[in-house]
DNA sequence: TTGGGTGCAAAGGCTTTGCATGTGA
DNA sequence: TCACATGCAAAGCCTTTGCACCCAA
């Protein structure tokens, strides 16, 4: 989707919500960078930098707001932080996230778009009865580059 | 896997660590109910029952030290919670970790077991050289029981 | 005996919340 | 104007750490 700030002053607009200064900066910061995470923290400095007013609890505010609109998907990497990143086209169209790719070495994360867990749900459905409405998934390894160096 | 107090004893010495009353209890704990996801707290308070002079901070050595060995798997549901299950044979025999489908509506979480994923990270490694080592998939939806209540 | 293990309490560290002030509409 | 949003600081909450005591080997 990577959305614009005139996007984001319609969707706020729509939901009664105020368009500020900080809304729209933080949606372009991310928006900025597709395929990264950034932390709360990172966010904020990111941020900040423009915005030297800004304050962390502001950050924290704004993407809970963007991630329940859809704006942005949560990724939890297990070390501490919550990660955000916006979120992108082919997740409104199909409902479905793309895997993350995480090297065990650098740390790099990356993403693989894949309908491969379309096969899985619809076993899981017919076996079980559990109807599968999103899902993730986290794959960790090496990546090109780390396996090129140790060769 | 399902360990015993005997194995564990075993794997204990062989590392030159101590079989403690504690260590046996809370594998004991976790091993009488496989499949079963428990936080730190819900663990403590389980063992605590039979062990009044448990410490919660020794759960949390404790299910660290299991983790270490590959005694437990970790399970983050993103509720702030980390919870833990007894590893599974299947865990150790493949080194695959089984799916979890978590239900939005009651919260149960269950296991399924496929080989698919095997063909989804055959193909990363051949379009992007990317070497899957390890993956945790968690699918979440709706469960049968719930289902069939709203129908 | 003795070094690892435990219990208790305090400290850590990310995130949320309360409250007075600020600001879009 | 006025309800929503923000900044700051304090509080929350899960987890880890420090330290003296304990106990398996």
């Amino acid at each position: 989707m990577t959305e614009t700030p005139e996007q984001l002053r319609q969707l706020l607009k729509q939901k009664g919500l105020k368009v500020t200064t900080q809304r729209i900066a933080i949606l372009t910061a991310l928006a900025d960078r597709p395929g990264e995470h950034f932390t709360a923290e990172e966010i904020y400095d990111c941020v900040k930098a423009g915005h030297p007013e800004l304050g962390l609890a502001t950050v924290y505010r704004t993407i809970q707001l963007f991630s329940d609109l859809g704006l942005v998907d949560r990724l939890n990497l297990d070390d501490g932080y919550v990660r955000y990143e916006i979120s992108r086209e082919s997740t409104k169209v199909h409902g479905h996230h793309h895997h993350h790719l995480i090297c065990l070495e650098c740390g790099q994360v990356s993403a693989f778009q894949d309908d491969l867990l379309e096969a899985l749900e619809a076993r899981i459905r017919e076996q079980l009865g559990f109807e599968v409405l999103d899902h993730e998934v986290k794959l960790y390894g090496r990546c090109a580059a780390c396996k090129r160096k140790t060769e």
